[in-house]
DNA sequence: AACCTATTTCAAACCTATTTGAAACCACAA
DNA sequence: TTGTGGTTTCAAATAGGTTTGAAATAGGTT
């Protein structure tokens, strides 16, 4: 344990939280913050947020999201698995299409941000 | 302007909505697309969740941020940086040190996470 | 079965983010 | 002014994310 100099302005109030080990204490665990991250990580890319809003407004068919987006279905394939991994999105298939849709988190998400 | 196959079970809802042009209009301008994306992409990494939970707890300098973590100064002060960026933090300097905080979306997003 | 259409998967190329350690910077004290 | 402690910046190395086009898969039709 070395000996860490405090500023004055701060250190009260650091020693009252219990110092590292208080703060250390308090902050969410391992899984949460991987969750978080990997919700993060799907909305940080221009592409994903553009076609989770447009999921929310109407739920589509991988066609469609081409159609609007001008993007080659690898490309939109790619970013929707990473938005289905962050939990935002899912799909149910219908006949030859799939259809994807926001989920729950992903509606939650989506109003708390607009 | 192609012809677009589009599944029965969302045709109806999906022109009530205008469709392609519709749907693109409702869609949030790139400004806030960008805006939204520079959040999320301070939160995609798993040293800056705990960074801005740590100091929505506590604001701290950086020297305390190095001690909690265990990582380099330089390491810590790319991370803060791209927190800055996203503008869920910022700093006071005091004296030697530097007093990392959240701004009010900081907070706002740490609380809204939890 | 053979065929079409919608979609995903794969690997290679490409681009961006992160880590590292050394050097620079800045406020303050001697 | 020189020194010291706290922090940032820089460039090089590394790791990870994104794009591309071609090939594979899977449901439906003939």
């Amino acid at each position: 344990m070395d000996e860490i100099e405090i500023p004055d302005s701060i250190r009260c109030e650091f020693e009252e939280k219990g110092g590292i080990a208080g703060i250390v204490e308090s902050l969410p665990d391992d899984q949460m913050i991987e969750d978080i991250v990997s919700v993060a990580r799907a909305l940080s890319d221009p592409v994903r947020v553009r076609v989770l809003f447009a999921l929310s407004v109407q739920p589509m068919c991988v066609c469609l999201l081409v159609a609007m987006t001008g993007y080659a279905y690898s490309k939109m394939s790619y970013h929707l698995s990473v938005l289905k991994e962050g939990g935002l999105v899912c799909a149910r298939q219908e006949g030859n299409y799939l259809i994807y849709y926001p989920t729950d988190l992903g509606r939650r998400v989506a109003l708390w941000i607009g």
